[in-house]
DNA sequence: GACATTTGACCGCG
DNA sequence: CGCGGTCAAATGTC
């Protein structure tokens, strides 16, 4: 690709990254005012698109440089999402190979893993984290060597019916146990399917799923925006150092990540990349803190993607592309398996991983 | 009965 | 071999 100067390559991305918050706040505002799915889809399309936009800018900037990244698998894992639910961090978590037995191998081969602390206020009388938009069925929990509390395991509620295999594990902080520490793990593919029809009436025992929509949240605001207040980001695990070459951190970001918390829109017009594809755009249908997410969009930090990606890592962030987003690339909307992505998505399309 | 959680056992990885 | 993650039977709740 012909490259433009890094100036307007800049201006270019600040645009994108200022209609793209403009988006974001305008679907926050729409989101409380008058909760119609249909208009959030669209502006979740509207966002999509920036940050296809600002993706490809930013990858096209970088081409012709010689890029190793560190693997992925490799790179350190960062929290994130003072909001409840930006999962952009996904382009800087570690993408981490499952070997399942089984059937569970396949599925799992690649899963995105990012992490979230999130502080609960007593006050509000939670056991554990807030809902997170999600329908999850705990199936274990384990003592953790060094830790103080034990570490419960869950999964989609909906596995078997819809073959969704997030997961999630959430541990109490040793030094503060209103800090939950909440690792996902993979995306989730459930959301295709409540798009197009609503899902069954779940059983909803988990006390974290009194405010399963986003508007619902909203509508309760006092408690949420206590919530949202509460949630920290943590990105002092980030290992600048071992940031491929390629990558620069925003200054805002850099800030934050010494601050220990993060307003990430101010981050985007720096460093917008691949975080396009973070699980971060929940179907409404589905996603209780859909609105939360994107209003306070999380810098998304590939930092730790390798230019040479492996087609397991594309094809892992491929599939929490096409499950978490209304507008993934081409518009793909379906469940499919990592193995097939890669097989079908055009990565090397310039300004994509190249 | 259908769903959930609990909890000991099992398994793979380092 | 120990640890973390998952399974699955037992049990609880609605």
């Amino acid at each position: 690709m012909e490259r433009a100067s890094t100036w307007e390559l800049k201006v270019l991305t600040d645009e994108l990254a200022q209609g793209m918050e403009k988006a974001m706040q305008l679907r926050l505002h729409l989101c409380s005012t008058s909760p119609s799915e249909a208009e959030d889809l669209i502006l979740q399309r509207i966002i999509s698109t920036f940050e296809k936009a600002l993706c490809i800018l930013k990858w096209s900037g970088h081409a012709g440089v010689a890029q190793v990244g560190v693997p992925s698998s490799a790179a350190p894992e960062s929290t994130i999402s003072a909001d409840g639910s930006s999962r952009s961090d996904d382009m800087n978590k570690s993408f981490t190979d499952y070997q399942d037995r089984g059937d569970a191998s396949k599925k799992r081969k690649l899963q995105t893993t990012w992490t979230e602390q999130v502080k609960v206020n007593p006050e509000n009388g939670l056991e554990g984290p807030g809902e997170d938009g999600y329908s999850w069925r705990k199936y274990g929990q384990k003592d953790i060597l060094g830790a103080k509390h034990p570490r419960s395991y869950y999964r989609c509620t909906y596995r078997q019916g819809r073959n969704c295999w997030a997961t999630k594990q959430v541990q109490r902080s040793d030094e503060d146990p209103t800090i939950f520490e909440i690792t996902y793990k993979g995306t989730h593919t459930c959301k295709q399917f409540q798009n197009a029809a609503p899902p069954p009436a779940s059983p909803e025992k988990q006390e974290q799923k009194s405010n399963n929509s986003c508007y619902d949240q909203l509508e309760q605001n006092p408690i949420l925006s206590k919530f949202k207040s509460n949630l920290r980001v943590n990105t002092e695990v980030v290992d600048i150092q071992e940031m491929p070459a390629h990558f620069s951190f925003p200054s805002t970001f850099a800030c934050h990540e010494k601050e220990n918390h993060c307003s990430p829109i101010s981050a985007l017009a720096e460093d917008n990349n691949l975080g396009a594809y973070s699980p971060l755009f929940y179907s409404p249908a589905t996603s209780g803190s859909n609105c939360f997410s994107t209003a306070t969009y999380q810098m998304p930090d590939y930092g730790g993607i390798p230019m040479q990606h492996s087609e397991t890592d594309i094809a892992d962030i491929m599939s929490a592309n096409a499950s978490t987003t209304n507008s993934p690339i081409g518009g793909m909307e379906f469940s499919i398996d990592p193995v097939e992505i890669d097989q079908i998505f055009p990565f090397n399309t310039p300004g994509f991983f190249t």
